[in-house]
RNA sequence: GGGUGCAUAGCUCAGGGGGAGAGCACUACCUUGACACGGUAGGGGUCGUAGGUUCAAAUCCUACUGCACCCA
């Protein structure tokens, strides 16, 4: 085994051997219990980033586990088509060549797209290979494969036949550079520095003026109201009369309506129907005709006037210049206001009147609602639950319909004779109603989402009746980012709940987004993105999970720092030489006998007790989801256990003469590396595989290897404490040594003065930990006539130890490190005596949290008088 | 405007009613036959501010301040 890892060649290695045994594939087997997750499904063309790479990181660990465990585990792997992202990525391309998709018409277009996801939709999964997902391949979907299809007709119909799908004419986002209809949570909200025009408003046959305030000005050429507030008395007087629209010169009325904010502004509002979703609102409650002045390429219509052919912005600016001019701009202030942007593209959206179908949402969120309040759902962490309700409670009818090519087509025929409209999952060849043929489909395809929202059971075989979706629905656990919480967790519970009459998953759980070493969003347009795959290359694929999954709890943002990275990296090699060292060692051992009673050595006991409480913690940890607690305790026991004590005092052993023994140390030394092994497995699943293959073993894969399960005749808390005894004088000598500045290589007599029998006897039989540990010659007495003076001096809970150092020792530094000493003991004696006689303290806090107190107050004044002994007899 | 999270060592972050933790960085020593991606020892924090509950608060509660995010 080379001296360092080298993870490269080690995981092509076994993620092949993986796959080509189907170790991921699932079978159903009524007789174990299921255990399923869904894959949220990445953007089919797109490329694996930081936030897939944690994402899809938790979901390989729970996996992993739970397989271990012996659960019937299935991880279900798929992709999305990602409407408007995909789209625009092919009218790229094609715009590269010099031609638009209107050139070569719908259905070629889409054969490009096709074209385009066969070529690059491949890309993602292989990315996820290489972070190690032990998904399902096999059972690979993508939303718009047949089965999936399928499905979203299904949906369509189902819910247009309940009437929960309508076609309306209806105000909604619109972006003009995408050319599309969004939903209202794909618009961004970004805070932008921006201007309140005050416009005065002429009262028709009066001196008057009724003043507004407005942040887009440019819309005025819509108006066709202006609302108060009805109790409102500054313009109670007003309500009822017309106003003249400066500009347009039209006549607008005044109308009075709760809407308005009496607060804001001037406390009266310009009502443009066509273009402001309130407003919209306001227009349908009072009848109000849309005047539509803004058109689909956000450039001003027909009914502009004047302003027509001009953009939108710069139609404001000219606009402005004229209200000015003539006297109808009262003040310009700064303001600062939220401005909906398209997620995908950044512009500035655009509210616009269109037909467009929409699902009704009220009916679908009460069950959905319900299931998150009575724990049909759980969230992790739980305060997620009240972000899901709160929006769930205040859900608007959502709008499905999307202007673009790719996608599922709408299932909706309109009949050019007669207007029918034909919803089926089939298409029609004549019209139900006239028999005509002229059927002509709707253009628009579906938000993608809507097929996302079916992926639980989808892609487990509905509208079947598969054995898949009876076992394995509803799912286990869905994993993913706060950041779809609304988009697509929301989507999926009241898809589920309405189609399965089930939830889709008993648990969800959130975690946060990966950040720059700077706190901010890692975005392609700030460049500041790290390429997971960059870093698997470097680092390799175990560091960057390890790495992912640590120093950060479950739902909170976590930074990318390479330090970190590092540190990852680190310990994989500090695992791989642990190993090596094992392995090196192991070259004449077979596995026999297990090693019992007599023959086991104190650090044995203690090795392998230790081993069974972090077999325990670690599982209880990713019960409950602290997957980065679990992976601490492993890193911890790892390094400053196994590796710092265990392996050390394992060393003279393994170089001894004494057979046995040496067969006792290969032995446990084995069989906690590969428990070890086991338990890291999910974390880091290429390095322990490889290892654990180059161990004694049993079965073909650590994949599939039992969980190790606590065994409580192997716990053994007296061996936990005598090595605590004898690691705490070992300390204290090392610290000696290193405070005298004894070369490491110099043999050091140590007396250890232990007066109680039974402690003697102890550190008389382990005498050589503490040799082979401090690189020292130790003489145990039970008495000192005489303290030698030229030695230095520390108390442990045990022992009085004494390092004879003739010549070395400056008696003023000793006692002056001596008195340091005893200040310090003074303080924390302070502390505790304050306590015990509070009397307070000791009727009300628990007993044994009083006597642990009592014990610590024996232990430090035994240790205080101890070193003033010392000092009084160094003559201070 | 409403909501959520965060504020702990120089940096990044765990922890969470009874002795302040880790990694990195820092200091000193060490090329010891697993590992310098290493070892040993060490320095460093009134746990954001102010109240409250409690025998006991970094931890629970309230308010405030600052930062981040979400929603309107």
């Amino acid at each position: 085994m080379p001296p360092a890892y080298d993870p490269g060649a080690v995981e092509e290695k076994w993620y092949g051997y993986w796959e080509e045994n189907k170790f991921f594939h699932a079978r159903v087997d009524p007789e174990k219990e299921p255990f399923c997750i869904v894959m949220p499904p990445p953007n089919v063309t797109g490329q694996l980033h930081m936030g897939h790479a944690l994402d899809n990181t938790l979901q390989d660990i729970l996996t992993r586990w739970r397989r271990m465990q012996g659960y019937n585990a299935l991880w279900l792997p798929g992709t999305d088509h990602a409407g408007i992202a995909t789209q625009a990525k092919v009218e790229e391309q094609l715009a590269k060549e010099g031609r638009s998709k209107y050139e070569l018409g719908r259905d070629k277009f889409l054969e490009r797209v096709w074209q385009w996801k066969e070529q690059y939709g491949g890309r993602i999964t292989h990315q996820l290979r290489k972070l190690g997902s032990s998904c399902d391949w096999d059972r690979e979907r993508f939303t718009m494969d047949r089965g999936c299809s399928q499905a979203v007709l299904e949906v369509f119909v189902r819910l247009y036949e309940k009437g929960l799908i309508y076609r309306d004419y209806y105000i909604t986002n619109w972006c003009p550079k995408c050319h599309t209809t969004i939903s209202d949570i794909e618009v961004e909200h970004l805070d932008k520095p921006g201007h309140f025009y005050f416009i005065k408003y002429p009262v028709k046959d009066s001196d008057e003026f009724l003043a507004i305030a407005t942040t887009r000005p440019e819309t005025m050429l819509g108006d066709v109201a202006v609302a108060v507030h009805p109790d409102d008395r500054r313009y109670a007087h007003l309500v009822g009369k017309t106003l003249i629209l400066p500009v347009a010169d039209r006549e607008i009325p005044v109308i009075a309506d709760e809407y308005v904010d009496p607060e804001f502004g001037t406390g009266a509002v310009k009502i443009t129907p066509a273009h402001d979703p309130n407003d919209f609102e306001v227009g349908q409650r009072h009848s109000l005709p849309q005047l539509q002045v803004i058109n689909r390429d956000a450039v001003m219509t027909e009914e502009a006037g004047r302003y027509r052919g001009l953009d939108r912005w710069e139609c404001r600016r000219q606009l402005v210049k004229e209200l000015d001019a003539r006297g109808y701009l009262i003040k310009v202030d700064d303001h600062n206001h939220a401005v909906g942007h398209c997620y995908r593209c950044s512009t500035v959206i655009e509210p616009m009147l269109s037909k467009q179908w929409f699902v009704r949402m009220k009916p679908l969120a009460e069950p959905a609602i319900q299931a998150a309040k009575d724990g049909q759902v759980r969230f992790v962490p739980e305060r997620f639950t009240k972000i899901y309700l709160n929006w769930m409670e205040n859900i608007r009818d959502w709008c499905i319909s999307r202007q673009l090519w790719w996608g599922h087509r709408i299932p909706v025929w309109y009949c050019a004779d007669c207007g029918e409209v034909i919803v089926t999952k089939t298409p029609p060849d004549k019209c139900v109603k006239c028999g005509g043929t002229g059927l002509e489909q709707d253009p628009d395809v579906l938000d993608t989402w809507f097929s996302s929202g079916l992926w639980p059971f989808s892609t487990l075989g509905w509208p079947d009746k598969t054995v898949e979706l009876a076992h394995y629905y509803p799912t286990s656990v869905l994993v993913t980012g706060r950041d779809i919480i609304f988009f697509w967790v929301a989507r999926m519970i009241f898809s589920g709940l309405a189609f399965m009459d089930q939830v889709p998953f008993r648990e969800v759980f959130i975690h946060g987004l990966v950040l720059d070493a700077l706190g901010r969003k890692m975005s392609k347009s700030l460049g500041n993105g790290v390429d997971p795959i960059d870093v698997i290359e470097s680092h390799g694929a175990d560091s960057l999970r390890f790495m992912l999954v640590t120093g950060n709890t479950p739902g909170n943002d976590l930074r990318f720092h390479f330090e970190r990275l590092d540190g990852a990296r680190n310990f994989a090699n500090k695992i791989w030489n642990a190993s090596r060292f094992t392995i090196m060692n192991l070259s004449d051992f077979t596995p026999g006998p297990e090693p019992r009673g007599e023959v086991l050595t104190l650090a044995d006991r203690w090795i392998r007790s230790r081993f069974q409480e972090v077999a325990e913690e670690v599982t209880r940890n990713l019960d409950r989801y602290e997957l980065g607690e679990a992976a601490r305790i492993l890193y911890e026991f790892t390094w400053n256990e196994f590796c710092d004590w265990y392996i050390e005092l394992a060393k003279p052993r393994l170089y001894g003469r004494d057979r046995d023994d040496r067969y006792t140390a290969q032995y446990i030394l084995a069989d906690t590396l590969r428990g070890t092994l086991e338990l890291l497995h999910p974390f880091m699943p290429f390095i322990t595989e490889d290892i654990w293959q180059r161990l004694p073993h049993r079965g073909q894969t650590v994949m599939k290897a039992p969980w190790p399960v606590p065994v409580e005749e192997y716990r053994d808390i007296p061996a936990e404490e005598q090595m605590d005894v004898l690691m705490e004088i070992i300390r204290a000598v090392r610290h000696i040594r290193s405070e005298m500045n004894v070369p490491p290589g110099k043999k050091a007599d140590i007396v250890l003065l232990v007066i109680d029998n039974g402690t003697r006897s102890l550190v008389e039989k382990w005498v050589g930990y503490v040799e082979t540990l401090t690189a020292g010659r130790v003489t145990i007495v039970p008495s000192l006539a005489e303290a030698p003076e030229q030695a230095a001096h520390a108390v442990t809970r045990a022992a009085e130890i004494y390092v004879p150092l003739k010549g070395l020792i400056d008696i003023d530094r000793e006692s002056a490190r001596l008195a340091k000493e005893v200040s310090v003991l003074d303080r924390d004696l302070a502390k505790i005596r304050g306590k015990l006689s509070n009397e307070g303290f000791l009727s009300k806090a628990p007993e044994d949290v009083v006597e642990k107190e009592r014990a610590k107050e024996a232990e430090l004044s035994g240790k205080k008088k101890a070193i003033e002994d010392r000092l009084k007899m160094l003559g201070r």
